[in-house]
DNA sequence: CGAGGTGTTGAAAGTGCTCAAATGGCGTGG
DNA sequence: CCACGCCATTTGAGCACTTTCAACACCTCG
């Protein structure tokens, strides 16, 4: 089972860069465990020893303030990872990573990711292709956040989740809470209720429970993409 | 005149990180040239051939949404550089460069960085700490525009400026336009004009013109950081 | 069935935005 | 040197969007 699962880790951007042998070396040093909704991966503040990869269910990157408030980073499932900024700056993870649907993780200790860096040509270039997608992610969501209203960051997320290929009578599940999708997009749980039920009226949009579905797609977006700089579908990545 | 300046790049970060005769031969196929208040360094979309280093004066990055507005991603001085994300991802701009004071600007050729990522680990290891940084910036700038009010994020951006060395009476000067620091924050400007009556009133901040005064750094800080998650002097990259 | 969590709705308050207008500084052309 | 015009900033008034607080409906799980 567990090396089932780490086969998972074969196709992740930056290990695909990377030669069989040292994968190989990196992932016998790499441990895979089941944590159930509600664990603490980590918190703000703990010296990073590793580099957590999400093989299953979905993790949320957090922060709080001193005065209670809670700032989402990012949700995060298969494929994505997080803590891979702490091992070339400061070695402290700075944010706290909470299992909010159990999941399957794989952690890989920073010290081996830095050695892979020493020696492998292909595998730095594709950290640091990665890290560049995420840095845009991160912009992404700071021009959504100082330019989009509630509803028009719905719809950006809504389309993103729509994948951008069909343009009629797109279906699917929301991935997650209602309420953790608010904190996401930064704005309360009433506020995601209400803005829903503008889409609805506005952009075409049904919403029943977790079901999504779209009428047309292009309706939404020009809705939504007239408040972004990115031209649909959105070229951001998706994270 | 143009060496003095080019000087300047072997104090930065990733270039300090950087043997003598690789960044000779960098600083060989660097260009550096001015360019007067008003001038676009690079517009969103374009082949990204260069990173761009500011040596003096200021550049405004940001981008605009079809609707006509403006997200402004990052105000940068001297010693800091944009378009290093496009080198290992996309190779295009993602944002729009322009020089908002007159400025001396090196052009380093996106090429050279690559080479030089793929013979010196020094270089590789600083480049990856230096994204990571910026990075982290950039989420610190997601929580603010998440979770702090306008006054806030102006009293956490006064904070910064003070250096959070001395703690009475310390002054200095905005270092530009108020409008332009309003948008790098996320508001209108008429929003900042009346949050700095409230820092005035509530926080022992006196502004005149670009002269700022904070009388006690630890009050002004009890008022912006009880809604940050990072604790006083804020720890995150200046920037 | 009852408890707790999730989601919705209403009402009221707050925050920030828009539009408009006044102020003041500063550089240009006369 | 002055008048003019432009731009940055401030202020006022009204409005729109979001939040907050409260209440309630649902659903799931023991």
């Amino acid at each position: 089972m567990e090396n089932a699962k780490k086969h998972l880790l074969t196709e992740i951007d930056i290990f695909k860069a990377m030669d069989k042998e040292s994968l190989a070396s990196l992932l016998s040093h790499t441990s895979v465990f089941l944590r159930a909704k509600g664990t603490m991966l980590c918190m703000a503040g703990e010296d990073a020893q590793h580099i957590y990869v999400v093989l299953s269910g979905w993790v949320k990157i957090y922060r709080e303030t001193s005065g209670g408030a809670e700032a989402v980073l990012d949700v995060i499932t298969t494929g994505a990872y997080f803590g891979e900024d702490t091992i070339f700056d400061g070695g402290l993870y700075l944010s706290n990573a909470e299992v909010i649907a159990d999941a399957e993780i794989a952690a890989i200790p920073s010290a081996l990711i830095k050695e892979n860096v020493e020696k492998n040509q292909d595998f730095t270039k594709a950290l640091l292709g990665h890290m560049s997608r995420k840095q845009k992610a991160k912009e992404h969501d700071v021009e959504h956040l100082s330019v989009q209203s509630a509803p028009q960051r719905i719809g950006c997320f809504l389309l993103r989740l729509a994948g951008g290929n069909s343009f009629k009578n797109v279906s699917f599940d929301l991935p997650y809470d209602k309420t953790l999708i608010a904190a996401r997009l930064g704005m309360q749980p009433e506020t995601f209720s209400r803005a829903l039920t503008k889409l609805r009226n506005e952009a075409g949009v049904e919403i029943t429970g977790t079901k999504v579905k779209i009428d047309e797609v292009e309706r939404l977006s020009t809705y939504t993409c007239g408040a972004c700089s990115s031209e649909f579908p959105c070229k951001d990545t998706k994270k």
